[in-house]
DNA sequence: AAAATTAGGTTTATAATGTAAACCATTTTA
DNA sequence: TAAAATGGTTTACATTATAAACCTAATTTT
């Protein structure tokens, strides 16, 4: 028995920590995801498109009042992927 | 509580089945730890020496017959390492 | 006994990735 | 009305991962 694949997208700390976030709540802003997780914006706004463009997670862009704001969840997709993720990983280490 | 630091040195696909394998053994040959991963002799060869350079495992090479033979060992730095990665890691997939 | 192949790696060039710094538009504060 | 803050995005750079090329010695083939 060899080793699974990580899924790349899913095996990296930020986008990793993201996805952990989102598959507890409905949906969360850009600000509360940044400051859970620590990152700076410039980072989580790459990072999140590229969670986007793979179907992971949606994003929406509104106002708030009259400031942006940032919407996100996790897909179906995203909630498969980030499942079959820690099966894989738990190979790793268990 | 925000999400706690992954080792970079561990959070690599490659790097965290070599250490995955030792932590069950006393030792392991460099070919077998190819096989097993699925890596390519190049990328292993690298991956080994940066996980030799943090202290994580120990590298000897001597000679089976008079072919080469590199013999890897994890270390107790290397185990604790290990330990630490696991349960920060826990925390963004459960 | 050359020549080719295999074994066991290492080196290095390139591609992919992650990240912070710089930037932009708008809004609020002084 | 400047200056600073808010909410991001873009982009340039540094780091990382990886495969391809290479090396040395030992077998095997012709």
């Amino acid at each position: 028995m060899s080793f699974a694949q990580l899924d790349p997208l899913l095996h990296s700390q930020l986008r990793l920590a993201v996805m952990s976030l989102l598959i507890g709540v409905d949906s969360a802003e850009f600000v509360f995801i940044k400051e859970k997780t620590g990152a700076t914006a410039g980072n989580l706004s790459v990072q999140l498109d590229k969670l986007s463009n793979a179907g992971y997670i949606s994003v929406t862009k509104s106002f708030k009042g009259k400031k942006p704001l940032t919407t996100c969840s996790i897909t179906k997709v995203g909630i498969k992927a980030f499942e079959d993720y820690v099966n894989n990983l738990k190979q790793y280490i268990e």
